[in-house]
DNA sequence: AACAAAATGTTATAGTGTTACATATCACAG
DNA sequence: CTGTGATATGTAACACTATAACATTTTGTT
């Protein structure tokens, strides 16, 4: 597994290079897939990399609607698009949406997310996902997707 | 730790004896935290017991409709309780909510969900809660609150 | 150039949850 | 009892999140 884009979102980093390394890492996953990155998928992927805070589907409408003017359906339709080729993710927990981390590699969506900062951090634990495995297996049951939302306080809002 | 209300709610069972737990389990702890167990909550409660399936809250409204009107904040406002006493979960992913089995008991929210029989398990894993811990201790993040919603399919469904 | 498939625009609507304020019920002191 | 403040419920309007249905544009291919 190869490195993830934002190892530790919630220290200070340079994150402009967060931004670009998503970007290239989008541009070479949907070459790839011969998926197509149009522009209107790509603004909404660089609009989710502006932070690390997840994103609410109607705060990104607002943001296109500088200069084109654009309906819901717009933005659901590329957060759909993004979320199936794994370039993004969606948050039940907040109703909002992030980019993912580990593009193009299986991986159960696990983040934690800081309730003062709002950033939120994607996790892929080996732990995390073979406790679960083993738990549910107990149970019989088969696991397709899970959710995993962790809030609390990060790091950096714990020293305040 | 006490048993849970419903230790195997995806295999058949003496759903009515839930049901009486639940009801029983429910009045103990409003007696014990001194909180009003009203009518209506009561009602909402049951219905929440009603199947192991999460309803969702305009469900819920519905069969409280027959007999009293009601609008959504009555339905709101008693779940707000239930959940504030430890006696009901929302799930994130489903929009929807469910009796808890661990009433009383600290412990973490973590959910099995069947997409075949809608039905949903309130697991309590230690295991599962300890993987998580250490793997957001890692990352020098306290836990508040954790989501953890597995969607699959229940040993009963995967017979068929 | 002609065509089919994919993407986007547009309007309306469904589903989920909250605000604000009025009314009713309850608990408790006097 | 009875008044009084706190708690719970009723009611109407509204905010936020997401989708349906259909028209139009753009793209890739013959
Ligand atoms: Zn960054
Ligand atoms: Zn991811
Ligand atoms: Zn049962
Ligand atoms: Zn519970």
């Amino acid at each position: 597994m190869s490195q993830p884009i934002a190892d530790h979102p919630f220290t200070p980093h340079d994150h402009q290079q967060c931004i670009d390394q998503a970007m290239a890492r989008a541009e070479a996953l949907c070459r790839r897939q011969r998926a197509r990155l149009t522009p209107l998928r790509r603004r909404v992927l660089e609009l989710l990399w502006q932070s690390h805070r997840p994103v609410g589907a109607y705060e990104l409408l607002e943001q296109l609607r500088t200069g084109s003017r654009a309906a819901p359906p717009t933005v659901y339709r590329a957060l759909d698009f993004l979320q199936r080729v794994g370039l993004a993710h969606r948050l039940a927990s907040l109703n909002a949406y992030t980019g993912c981390c580990y593009p193009g590699e299986s991986h159960a969506g696990q983040f934690l997310i800081c309730r003062s900062c709002q950033a939120s951090s994607e996790l892929s634990s080996a732990g995390v996902s073979r406790s679960i495995r083993q738990a549910t297996a107990a149970a019989g049951f088969s696991v397709e997707q899970q959710t995993v939302e962790i809030h609390g306080l990060c790091s950096r809002c714990r020293e305040d």
